[in-house]
RNA sequence: GCGGGAGUAGCUCAGUUGGCUAGAGCAUCAGCCUUCCAAGCUGAGGGUCGCGGGUUCGAGUCCCGUCUCCCGCUCCA
């Protein structure tokens, strides 16, 4: 199966699930823009938890945030996204730096960086933030823009969050929400949008430590991704080269996934050093110094950045969970989820229609539900094909009410991965789910 | 941005030189059957053919515009 096949067919499925649709779909559709459906909200939810759960739940180093889309428009001239939104701007094809097209050099046909005569682009703007305006009245003073990415709500609260927690370095804040960029060429589906979600740690370390905590982090995420179950074969680091380090950083890892289309990043560990907090004091006039008084020592942090795209895992997720195997001569797509992922964690089904079978199946559904299991009930069709059904919906357990349920209160619980079934009593279900749902990969 | 391809039911598609009330398979729903892996039976719902104009007695089909998606190039936090 080549990749755009599979391509084609995650779309399809996705969409005929309920876990992607193109936004707007009714009007033509939007471009670059998607929406979750009742699978795909549940999906993402699961994504967001546990990042969360893993950064900010599980450690005393770091610190949850929530900051608000829309920010001083000053922060974005600080942060360097502005540039270029007023003057058009040149690049140079050797070195990828840009400059105001007016500048002196330029205009002599030199690049001011790297020396190369007369290989410079046409003049464009280059900006890519979205502009809007604060207030009834649009005129130049009440311009702001929607956040290109999440980091800069961070670094204008560091010094709010780490008084108000009593964080001493170092330490981190994390957040997660959206951000949006007008992508030149958006495209493979949910991979590059131009309104996409961002989960954002942001480590505040002392100079002279760095280096140290960068590969901390390097290392740190990648084991995350694993403990997701994501295949280790399509997993890599791809190091960023001298000549493809952005302005801010000092060093930068992708963690890249075998997409079907190629290995393409999808989060980016930096070494931002001490480049934005160091602007915003400038642009700011406010110290944004760590004071550590039992060291009698005052310092602007280095930061080391963990930035994952949200929507971006769950294209990984789904990619990598995508099986189709060959079952007694049928074609069975599923979707091998890891189970605290998956949007549902089991369905109930009854054998059949009758013998009272479906009310006991919707008992134990609805006990389930109260227990916060995200659970299906299903009647319709053959058993089977209500297998089926779950497997495309990627659902790790079906529980079926049989005869013998009637007899002596046990049910079959299928496995979605082996095809296992094993019998239980209806009592031990909730914790049979809820003890494989504790289990760590 | 450039070039190419595509857009008809939830999905995958057919639809002849323009011509009856736009079809198929799968899916969905109701019922029957069914004691464990989509396969049987009966019935039903679902489409202003991406959108907007035009030509024509008549447009899914021809023309123009436009939007969206895919592939390649270009570009790129």
């Amino acid at each position: 199966m080549s990749g755009v096949d599979l391509m084609d067919k995650l779309v399809s499925l996705t969409k005929r699930r309920g876990f992607v649709f193109q936004s707007s779909e009714i009007y033509g559709g939007t471009g670059s823009v998607w929406d979750c459906g009742p699978l795909g909200a549940e999906l993402k939810r699961n994504i967001r938890d546990l990042w969360w759960s893993n950064l900010v739940l599980q450690r005393d180093d770091i610190e949850g945030l929530d900051a608000a889309i829309l920010m001083h428009p000053r922060v974005w001239e600080a942060s360097g996204h502005v540039e270029g939104f007023t003057d058009p701007l040149v690049e140079c094809l050797n070195c990828h730096r840009r400059f105001r097209a007016d500048v002196e050099e330029v205009v002599a046909g030199r690049c001011p960086v790297c020396g190369v005569r007369d290989s410079f682009t046409e003049p464009r703007m280059f900006n890519l933030m979205f502009r809007t305006f604060m207030g009834p009245v649009e005129d130049a003073a009440s311009t702001v823009y929607l956040r290109p990415e999440t980091a800069q709500g961070i670094y204008v609260n560091f010094l709010n969050v780490q008084t108000a927690a009593r964080q001493k370095l170092p330490f981190g804040i994390a957040q997660i929400g959206k951000a949006f960029r007008n992508e030149i060429t958006p495209g493979n589906f949910i991979f590059r949008t131009r309104e996409f979600e961002q989960a954002e740690m942001q480590f505040f370390v002392e100079p002279g430590s760095d280096e140290e905590w960068f590969e901390y982090w390097k290392e740190e995420r990648m084991r995350w991704h694993l403990s997701l179950g994501i295949r280790s074969e399509r997993l890599r680091f791809h190091e960023h080269a001298p000549d493809e380090l952005a302005h801010y950083a000092k060093k930068a890892y992708d963690i890249e996934y075998e997409f079907p289309f190629g290995w393409k990043e999808f989060e980016g560990i930096h070494n931002r050093t001490d480049f934005d907090l160091g602007r915003h004091q400038e642009y700011s006039g406010k110290r944004l110094e760590y004071v550590d008084p039992s060291a009698g020592k005052r310092f602007v942090p280095y930061i080391i950045e963990t930035s994952l795209g949200i929507d971006r895992l769950m294209l990984v997720v789904l990619a990598d969970a995508y099986h189709e195997e060959e079952v007694e001569g049928e074609t069975r797509v599923v979707l091998k989820l890891y189970p605290r992922l998956a949007p549902t964690k089991v369905a109930v089904f009854p054998l059949v229609k009758k013998d009272g079978l479906p009310e006991i199946a919707k008992r134990l559904h609805e006990e389930l539900r109260k227990a916060s299991i995200n659970s299906f009930f299903d009647a319709s069709g053959s058993i089977g094909r209500r297998y089926r059904r779950q497997d495309e919906a990627g659902t790790p357990w079906c529980v079926t009410v049989d005869g013998q349920t009637v007899e002596d209160d046990t049910v079959t619980i299928r496995d979605r991965d082996s095809l296992d079934q094993i019998r239980i009593p209806v009592d031990g279900i909730r914790p049979w789910i809820l003890g494989r749902l504790a289990e760590d990969r």
